[in-house]
DNA sequence: GCTCAAGATTGATTTTTATCAATGCAGCGA
DNA sequence: TCGCTGCATTGATAAAAATCAATCTTGAGC
């Protein structure tokens, strides 16, 4: 992981999906916010679990995993980030992270010190919104896990989770899938035995094709329909 | 369901551990908020998945479940609330419920009208605190859940269920648990067969027991052990 | 190109969990 | 009290998923 430097956020192209839209580019120089600007590789650690927690961070560029490690040695993801994505923001709260972040592959991020992004948030009504809307959206989106393990079957889930991650990149026809097969069973709650079986089964198909780190979904009609189906 | 008719927060017992907390008398006389006072018996609807959220609920006596029902017919518990738990309040970001909220047990309640208290919010830090708190609290829990179901098995999973059950009675020798065998499968992600059995198990070694919706823990260092346990 | 290591796949087997089918039991109204 | 009715329990069996044990790829470095 490398830090660059500053960012101009006033040029940022993600800054109408960042927590900073809705604000015109006078308003966010005088912020008086310090962004730093930063570059990973796959696999670097952006913070550990039980670290004191400084930042919060916006992903411009690549993929990265929030990871639990119990004490047994399981890992489990509890959230895949992608480009405009805020994260570790649960610091306005809590002292230290509770989860490890970790790249998924190259990237690009800002990284936003918590105490300025406080007192942002207690002046700057627009930012507040901003902050509480990925709020709610993480929990929206954690509920839905709830849903999907606790009642759908591995290919449901499997499906399910393609279809969202390719929604990520709607207009691409390949898409970026940096994650390996011990990745997808971290967070589908499986085995990697396992999940390779059923993406074996949905290469078979020609449901979809995957190569080097690209994935192409095939017939999404097909996976929409596995991914609604109960466990019968 | 019945409206008892509106709530004199200043007497409530309950305010100290409410959104309210914090604020003096005479600042919460002069919010100008209506707080209706309801009071509920088991299964009643407090409101559906779908409808329009006009509210949010404080729970003062009782527990309430808010549920999934899938299009599969089968359904599972998001989250299990206690006396002083607030929810409803995704309703401040959505103009929908996205879940039911039903009673398990005869019980009180708090009905906060979401337009008041998104004002109230915006002009009050406290309670903004206070609510951006139990969002922050929401998510952590459901997070745990992610972890409970993506990494644990059967046994494990209703353990820690059951202590962390225990925990909003620290004073109680005998638990109020009003779930039924059915409810528990539901957040467990698990058929009703299992958990009966695995309850079954449990009694048999005295771990604990149980009469008429009473729930009494007698080995919780058994129950800690189990809940930590892997699939191994 | 060749070698090695990490990840991915495949098969055989076991464990866990769900499903199906009775049966038991407690509370309640007639 | 009887006889429902809705849970809860128990057993037998089937399905789903994990585990164990080999391979098989593939990509990186030489």
């Amino acid at each position: 992981m490398k830090t660059i430097g500053l960012s101009d956020c006033t040029r940022c192209q993600m800054r109408g999906e960042s927590i900073f839209a809705g604000l015109d580019p006078v308003e966010l120089c005088t912020l008086g916010m310090e962004v730093q600007d930063l570059d990973c590789r796959a696999n670097d650690v952006l913070y550990r679990s039980g670290e004191p927690a400084r930042y919060a961070y916006t992903l411009r560029e690549g993929a990265v995993k929030l990871v639990k490690n119990l004490a047994s040695g399981q890992e489990v993801i509890l959230r895949l980030l992608h480009h405009g994505d805020l994260f570790g923001f649960e610091g306005l709260h809590e002292t230290q992270h509770r989860h490890d972040a970790i790249s998924l592959a190259p990237g690009k991020l800002c990284r936003l010190d918590l105490g300025e992004l406080q007192r942002l948030s207690e002046r700057q009504p627009k930012i507040r919104a901003a902050i509480l809307q990925r709020w709610h959206d993480a929990l929206r989106d954690s509920e839905e896990r709830v849903v999907e393990l606790g009642a759908k079957r591995a290919e449901a889930r499997l499906a399910t989770f393609l279809l969202q991650w390719a929604q990520r990149y709607p207009h691409l026809r390949s898409l970026p899938f940096p994650l390996t097969r011990q990745d997808l069973a971290a967070f589908l709650g499986l085995s990697v035995e396992h999940v390779s079986r059923i993406m074996a089964e949905f290469k078979r198909q020609e449901w979809l094709r995957e190569h080097r780190g690209q994935l192409e979904i095939l017939a999404a009609a097909h996976l929409q329909e596995i991914a609604g189906k109960k466990p019968e």
